[in-house]
DNA sequence: TTGACTCGGACATGGGTTGTCCGGGTACGT
DNA sequence: ACGTACCCGGACAACCCATGTCCGAGTCAA
């Protein structure tokens, strides 16, 4: 899985509940990671239609909808893609003893239990929201800090 | 996820109930593959332990143990290894606003997430076994023709 | 003893992710 | 209305791991 998942959803939870468009590079300030490659990653946001970014001065990111509605699943597949990680090569057309194409119209055994492991994967991510994100994090190191942590984002130096 | 995968499934299904030992060459030439490269995946297999291998001639790869007692799981940990796949930078220890290293002791919520999904993906493919697989093919392509594939790769120019 | 065949790990190559850059465009301040 | 400064967007390289290949050590049969 690509490490970009990690910051996009650092950033989509920081978001929650920012009402100003934040820029990708205090975001990136914040995090402290590469701004430009997390901008990468935030224009994937965008064209997956879960941040809504507005441009010229004062412009920055935002998100389109409540926390509670963008799913962890959501984020990743705008990442990462939602092409699934197993691709058959079709190897059973090949060799000495080739089936016919015609019998490989339905999936085989072997990708159906991949296509199967993939969408219980992908439910298991859909479950959780960035929202209950925000949630373990205010249990974690105090309800405290995240509203700190967004002020800070929000001064403009 | 790694191509090789399917390769070693395939022959995972094909040794099922072959008695003899079976060179890598011929698995390939049956597959109509690369054979240094599947035998690189065999190798794999053996070091995971669900193959054993014997040398010298007549020599090749069998399988240590019923078909029923090999899951897809253990081949796909065999090939593409262990390890998660999604694997946290601790960014939340970076940054103005870094967390101790104290308050990083237990897995942030993020993490859980991913842990829980990969166990799900993990648990959907052991419930499969290499026999269920071969019935599915008996299933698809006919009784006769696993039996007479086998027959053909046990052959000895 | 000979021989030939097999596996095993060490060695190149290519595609993909990671990381970077500059141009188009927009909203603000004058 | 103009200038300006800022921000986003897609196009451009660098690095790394998966892919693919090779030859030597070991082993069994003859
Ligand atoms: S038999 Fe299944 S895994 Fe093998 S090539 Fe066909 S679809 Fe892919
Ligand atoms: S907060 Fe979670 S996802 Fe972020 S760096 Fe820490 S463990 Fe990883």
């Amino acid at each position: 899985m690509s490490g970009g998942v990690e910051w996009a959803l650092h950033c989509c939870v920081v978001l929650t509940g920012m009402t100003e468009p934040v820029p990708a590079a205090r975001l990136a300030e914040f995090h402290d990671v590469s701004p430009t490659y997390l901008a990468k990653q935030l224009q994937a946001l965008s064209r997956a239609g879960l941040v809504r970014s507005v441009q010229g001065q004062a412009g920055g990111y935002v998100l389109t909808r409540a926390a509670e509605e963008i799913s962890v699943l959501d984020v990743v597949e705008a990442v990462d893609g939602r092409a699934p990680a197993f691709v058959c090569t079709e190897i059973r057309q090949r060799g000495p003893f080739a089936a016919t194409p015609e019998a490989c119209r339905t999936p085989c055994g072997i990708t159906k239990v991949m296509i199967e492991a993939d969408r219980a994967w992908r439910e298991s991510l859909r479950a959780t929201s960035i929202a209950d994100l925000a949630g373990t994090v205010a249990r974690d190191v105090g309800a405290e800090t995240l509203p700190r942590a967004q002020a800070w984002i929000a001064q403009r130096d």
